[in-house]
RNA sequence: CGGGGUGUAGCGUAGCCCGGUUAGCGCGCCAGCAUGGGGUGCUGGAGGUCGGAGGUUCGAAUCCUCUCACCCCGACCA
C-alpha cells in the first residue's frame, strides 16, 4: 500500500484518485476514458443496484431492456434532446472489418451501414419509439419500466466513477395519462434517491429543481439531489425529469382516454450512475483511506486473528467460527482473515484503507479473557468487549457507525452552507469558505450565465425545502432586481 | 477540443539539461531462518530496455518528429 498518500489538504484530486485506484474500486482501463471497475468496487455498485432495484419493485416499477444502438433518425424527433447530446456521440458506421495490406485489421468500407448507430447517451428514444406500440387505452398506464444499463457519452475530460466516456446507471421511463400523475412520479422517485443517498450511502442531499439553464435536453422541468463534497463542491447525484408531452408528441404516443378522447402521454425519466460511487468515496473517506456505510460495504466485519503458534490459531479458528456464525444470522457480512501470509498489522492498515466499517481482532489474551477487540474505522476507536452477546453488539455499533457517518456529512454540509446578501460577499465566499451558497437570483438565465462566467459557480438547484427566511423575497445579488427567494449556488462536479 | 505537465519493474522514484560501462534506489514479489496484540527483522534472489513509432548518431532513457495515455487549467457535461 502506498505510503505517499495525498492528504485532502494537500492535493484533494489525487487523494480522491489514490482512494479509488488503491483501494481497488477501479483503474484506468485502456481505452480512453473508460474505466475497469475492480471487484471491490463493483460488490459496492452491486449493493447500490440491490437496495435501489427493490425500492424501484416497491414504487410498482418493472424492469426491462432496450438496445444499445439507436437508429440516428431516432435523435433528431426531439429537437432539443438532440442538441443536447449531439457533441457527445459515439457512432456505428460499419458493419464488418476486414484484413489490410499489411496484416493489420482495418474497416472494410464495402461494410458501410444504411443508417448509422448512435450508441446510447441515454434511451428516451429508443424507448419512446418502443412505447407507441405498448400503449393505445389508458388501460395501458401507467407503464413503469426501468433499465440497468450502460451508456456512452464522449466526454473530453474525465474522472474515475465522476465522469467516465462508459458508465453504468440505471434509467426509469414512465409514462402516464395526466400531467399530474407525470409529476407525482417525477417527485416520487426523487424522494427514492433522496432516501436511498441519506439512508443508504449516509450522504445528506438537498432536493432541488434545477433551473432552465441546467434542465435536461427535452425535459419540462428537472429535479435533482444535490450533495456535497468534502472540498465544499457539489455534485449531482440523482435526476429526475417530468418529460411533459415531447417524446410522446416526438414519437407519436396516444391514449384513448375513458372518455374517448385522444391525448399524448405524459413521460418522465430518472436515473443514478456509477457516479454515486464517487459521492461515496468524496463524502466519507479521510487521509487514511475510504470510509464505507456499513449498509453498501461488501464485508461490514473483518475478523483477524492474532496468534504465534499453530496451536493457538486452531483455537481462535474454533472461536472465529461460532462469532462469524452468530453474526451471519443477524444478516451481517463477515469475512475472516487468517491468512498466514501477511501479518496482523498489515491486515490492520489494508482494511482500514479499504473501509471495512469494523474490525475484530482476537488473540490468545482474548481467548483467555472472553473477549474481542473491536475497532471502528469512522472514528478509529478501539474497544475491547466481552464476547458474550457479541453479535448484538455488533450490530449495534453497525447502525452507530451508519448514523454517526450521515451526522458527520450532515453537519459538514449545513456548517458549508452560507447565506450571502452582495455580490462582493458572494465571491469572496466562494473563495474562502467553498461550500453552498443561498443567495438572491432574480430568476433569469442571463443572471445566472454571468455569474457562472465569473466565479464558475452554479445553481445548483431551486430547494423544494426551504426555511421560511429563504423563502421571502429579496435583491439578486448580481443585478439588484427583485428575487422571489434564495436559490442555492456552488461550484459543481 | 485548446493551453500546460507527466510517462523509467506491480507501486513510488533517481538518471535526461551536459548522449557512452551489465539503468540505480525504496516498497512490494520469491526462498530461507528468526519473529508474531498496528504495515516484522536479517540473508539471499528474481524482475525493467526506459509509454509507442520513426529519425539523428559509431552509440539514445537522455537529442528531434509524430503518436498514445494520464494529470492540471479552460470550454462541455451526470
Amino acid at each position: 500500500m502506498s505510503k505517499e498518500f495525498a492528504t485532502r489538504a494537500e492535493n484533494y484530486s489525487e487523494w480522491y484518485n489514490h482512494i479509488v485506484t488503491k483501494a481497488d474500486l477501479a483503474e484506468h482501463a485502456a481505452v480512453k476514458g473508460c474505466m475497469v471497475i475492480k471487484p471491490y468496487g463493483y460488490s459496492i455498485w452491486e449493493k447500490m443496484q440491490q437496495a435501489l432495484d427493490q425500492m424501484f419493485k416497491d414504487t410498482g416499477h418493472e424492469n426491462a431492456y432496450f438496445p444499445l444502438l439507436i437508429p440516428k433518425s431516432f435523435f433528431s424527433k426531439e429537437a432539443s434532446h438532440v442538441e443536447g447530446f449531439a457533441k457527445e456521440c459515439a457512432v456505428v458506421t460499419h458493419y464488418r472489418l476486414k484484413n489490410g495490406p499489411d496484416g493489420t485489421v482495418i474497416v472494410d468500407e464495402e461494410a458501410k451501414l444504411a443508417e448509422e448507430l448512435i450508441i446510447r447517451p441515454t434511451s428516451e428514444t429508443i424507448i419512446w419509439n418502443t412505447y407507441k406500440g405498448w400503449i393505445q387505452s389508458y388501460r395501458d398506464l401507467p407503464l413503469l419500466i426501468n433499465q440497468w444499463a450502460n451508456v456512452v457519452r464522449w466526454e473530453m475530460r474525465t474522472r474515475l466513477f465522476l465522469r467516465t466516456a462508459e458508465f453504468l446507471w440505471q434509467e426509469g421511463h414512465t409514462a402516464h395519462a395526466t400531467s399530474q400523475e407525470a409529476i407525482e412520479e417525477t417527485e416520487r422517485m426523487l424522494g427514492v434517491y433522496a432516501d436511498f443517498a441519506e439512508n443508504w450511502m449516509a450522504v445528506p442531499v438537498i432536493k432541488g429543481k434545477k433551473t432552465a439553464n441546467e434542465r435536461f435536453a427535452g425535459a419540462l422541468d428537472t429535479y435533482c439531489i444535490e450533495a456535497m463534497m468534502q472540498d465544499g463542491k457539489a455534485l449531482q447525484a440523482g435526476t429526475s425529469h417530468f418529460l411533459g408531452q415531447n417524446f410522446a408528441k416526438a414519437f407519436d404516443v396516444k391514449f384513448t382516454s375513458k372518455e374517448g378522447k385522444q391525448d399524448y402521454v405524459w413521460a418522465t425519466s430518472w436515473g443514478v450512475s456509477t457516479r454515486l460511487m464517487g459521492a461515496l468515496v468524496m463524502a466519507h473517506s479521510d487521509d487514511q483511506g475510504l470510509v464505507l456505510p456499513p449498509k453498501l460495504a461488501p464485508f461490514q466485519v473483518v475478523i483477524v486473528p492474532i496468534y504465534k503458534t499453530e496451536e493457538d490459531l486452531l483455537k481462535i479458528n474454533a472461536k472465529v467460527e461460532e462469532i462469524r456464525k452468530s453474526l451471519i444470522s443477524k444478516g451481517i457480512r463477515v469475512k475472516y482473515d487468517n491468512r498466514d501470509t501477511q501479518r496482523p498489522g498489515w491486515k490492520f492498515a489494508e482494511y482500514e484503507f479499504k473501509g471495512v466499517p469494523l474490525r475484530i481482532a482476537i488473540g490468545p489474551k482474548d481467548m483467555e479473557n472472553g473477549t474481542v477487540e473491536v475497532a471502528r474505522r469512522d472514528t478509529r476507536e478501539k474497544e475491547v468487549l466481552q464476547m458474550v452477546d457479541l453479535d448484538n453488539k455488533i450490530e449495534h455499533l453497525l447502525s452507530q457507525i451508519q448514523d454517526n457517518l450521515f451526522q458527520k456529512a450532515l453537519s459538514f454540509r449545513d456548517q458549508n452552507i452560507r447565506r450571502v446578501d452582495t455580490y462582493d460577499e458572494f465571491k469572496k465566499t466562494l473563495n474562502e469558505n467553498p461550500g453552498f451558497i443561498l443567495a438572491h437570483w432574480d430568476g433569469t438565465a442571463e443572471t445566472e450565465q454571468k455569474i457562472k462566467e465569473e466565479t464558475k459557480a452554479t445553481i445548483r438547484c431551486i430547494p423544494l425545502q426551504a426555511e421560511e427566511r429563504d423563502v421571502k423575497p429579496g435583491i439578486c445579488i448580481y443585478s439588484g432586481k427583485p428575487s422571489e427567494r434564495r436559490v442555492l449556488f456552488s461550484l459543481a462536479y
